[in-house]
Parts: C-alpha cells; sequence; structure tokens
DNA sequence: TCCACGCTGTAACGATCGTTATGTTGAGTC
DNA sequence: GACTCAACATAACGATCGTTACAGCGTGGA
C-alpha cells in the first residue's frame, strides 16, 4: 500500500504545479513539460494520471474548487449573524486570497476566458463555480429573509465578480469598497441583522 | 493613392476578424492562419501591416479601446445631470455590448489574463483601459461634488467589472443589479443630483 | 531472492504554429 | 503599353507542443 502513498504524492505534486503555473501564466502559455518539470515527475506519470493536458486542466479547476469551497465553509461555520453569513463570501475572498494566493484575478474566469470550447472536460467546473455561487448566496438570502432573495443574489455576485476583477487589475485593497458596495444591497433589500 | 485605399481595406479587414476570433475564441487559440484566412488576406500582407502576431494583438486591443471610448464619450455627450453622468458608464456598457457583442466579458480582462508577460505590446493598452476608467470615473465625481471621489471611483470599477463578468457568466440581463448597486453607491456618498 | 509495480529520464513521433520566401495577379501612373 | 506597388496564393522552414514509447532504478511483498 505504500506504492498508493507513493502515487498519490506524485499526482498530488503535478496538481501542485499545474496549479501555480496555470494560475500564474495561463493554461495556453503553459506547456506540459514545464508542469513536469516543476513537478519533479516525467511525462508518463502524468499521463498515467490525467487524460491528457486537458484532464490535467480540469483536474486544477476541480483542485481549486474544492479549495474555494472548503474556505467559504470555514468561514461561514463562524458567522451567526444573517447579515454576516451574507457577506461570507467578501471574508473567505480575502482569506483565500491571502492563504492560496489569488492576486491575478478568478481562475475560473480566467480559464472560461481561455477555454471556450463547450465540450472541454474543464467547463464542468466552470460552471460548478457559478452554480455554487448563486445557490449558496441564495440559501443565505432566504435564511435573511430578503425581499428579493435573486436581487440580492444578483448584486453579490456582482460585487464578488468585481473584487476579483480589482485583483487583476492591481487594485491595492479593494475589500473597502466592496463591502461598502454589499453592505449597500444588504440594507437596500431589508434585511434583518446586526449589520 | 486608390493603392492606399486597398492598403486601409486589408488592414481593416485582418483587424476585424482578428477581433472576432480573438474575442471568440481567446487569443491564444486563434491561429495566424485563420485570422488570415477570414479576412480573405495573405500572411505576407499580415506581416506587413503588423509586427507578427503580437502587433496585431495589441492592434486589436487598440481598435478595441478607441470603440469603447468613442462609446462611452457618444453617451456622455447627451447627459446632463452629474448622477447620470457618473452612471453613464453602466448605459455605454449596456450600449457597447449591443453593438459591438461583449456576450463573453471583458476582452481586455480576459487578454490579461492570457498574457502575462510584462513586457507584451498589448499590456499598453490593458493599462490605459484601467487608466481611462479610473481617470474619467475620478472627473465625474469630482464634478458632481462627491465626499469621497476615490471611494466612490472604486466601487463604481467594482460594478462595472462585475457586470462584464456576468456576461462572462452567461447571465441573463445583470443591468438591473448593476445600476441598483451604481445608484446605492451615488446615493451613498452624497452626491447632489437628480437620480 | 526474485517478482511486480510505480516512477524517472530521455528520446522520438506527428501535428500545429508563427514566420518568411517565391511567384503571380491586377489596378493605377507616366 | 510598360512600370510600380500592394496584395494575393502557395509552400516551406524552424520551433514548439502534446503525446507516446522505451529503458533503467528503487522499493515492498511472496
Amino acid at each position: 500500500m505504500a506504492a498508493h502513498r507513493t502515487t498519490a504524492s506524485a499526482r498530488e505534486r503535478l496538481l501542485e504545479a499545474a496549479d501555480q503555473l496555470f494560475y500564474a501564466h495561463g493554461i495556453a502559455a503553459t506547456g506540459v513539460d514545464a508542469v513536469v518539470q516543476r513537478a519533479g515527475a516525467s511525462p508518463a506519470t502524468l499521463y498515467a494520471h490525467f487524460a491528457g493536458k486537458d484532464g490535467l486542466v480540469a483536474a486544477y479547476l476541480e483542485r481549486r474548487h474544492h479549495r474555494w469551497r472548503a474556505t467559504w465553509d470555514a468561514v461561514l461555520a463562524e458567522a451567526a449573524d444573517p447579515v454576516d453569513r451574507l457577506l461570507s463570501v467578501l471574508d473567505a475572498l480575502a482569506l483565500f486570497r491571502q492563504r492560496e494566493g489569488a492576486t491575478r484575478g478568478c481562475a475560473v474566469l480566467a480559464a472560461a476566458a481561455e477555454l471556450p470550447a463547450a465540450d472541454h472536460p474543464a467547463r464542468a467546473w466552470i460552471e460548478a463555480d457559478t452554480t455554487l455561487l448563486h445557490h449558496r448566496l441564495h440559501e443565505l438570502a432566504l435564511a435573511a429573509g430578503a425581499d428579493d432573495p435573486r436581487a440580492l443574489v444578483a448584486e453579490l455576485v456582482m460585487v464578488y465578480d468585481g473584487t476579483l476583477a480589482a485583483y487583476a487589475r492591481a487594485v491595492a485593497d479593494p475589500m473597502p469598497a466592496a463591502r461598502e458596495l454589499a453592505r449597500g444591497a444588504v440594507r437596500r433589500h431589508a434585511v434583518t441583522g446586526s449589520a
């Protein structure tokens, strides 16, 4: 079973290298050789674990998706106030950026721009990101008693995307503006809470 | 001088083809041959007018930048109220999307994600887009008498980017949410006006 | 001890891409 | 009517990329 440990290690190193290189230099601009070399692996190992470069890209987005959801989960677990729970998406984003490094904008939207092919295996995770964002915010908006949950969700998603775009534009600290916008949206939609 | 007309025509056709293909399928995913073929031109003509593919990409972003500015100019010329002039960035965006086709998000931010190289000739137009957005909104915020112009600009840019991201996420109609957010920001920063 | 297995290193393949060169056409000028 | 010049079509080059094949190494289990 130690062989399994070794296997997982190589796969993990490849994923970690792919994550850094894809996010830093773009997917199309990153060659398979660069990923293999940074991971200290061999091309054969990559193709033994993933279905080509497309499969690696899909796994890269899947891993990032799970990390993002885990980060949001952790932040959400410590928020009790309904309004705080709605605004937790921004706190989670700040934490994610600090821990995982998200200084170049949204990896999902960047991948969506690079992979317009509708049948690409990575497309599922691009849609999963949008779905998670909308569904979870919708539940939180309902729990907070918003008058028009769908409108509030649309506005909060917009603030979330705008914040990530600000990172891509190398804005120093977009969080204050994001929080003001989000708080305004929550207040406008008559949510009861302490904030 | 008719030779010049013919020249301009070939250059224009190449730019139009590059604009459609780069925006629809991504820059890296679009080959030079595809652009040449769609323009009904020859590779030699492309390299006679542009400094390789990088030069074509730079010209593509420059053209898009000028079109966007012209669209905003036109909308701004018909707005008299200071608040309407601030919100004109969203009206211009809706008009630009309708006329030029911007259904896949922001071409500038997408290009920024694909071209991380700091010395790429197209990088200048990516920065020009950010500069235009910030400077013009700052002037409009000052003219409208905002209490904290820089904060208001940061929030409006965030709404603008969030709206373009909504297009990239295939949201049906993000404009209502965008207008509510922008109006809330303007109101919060105590701008005098009719809106 | 020998086998099985996962991994590494190197090399090679076919395809594609950006770029350049060559020959030809066609319209405008003297 | 010959000259000029931009632009056309085609082909080819070198480089790079994704992918696969092959040989050798080290470790755990019978």
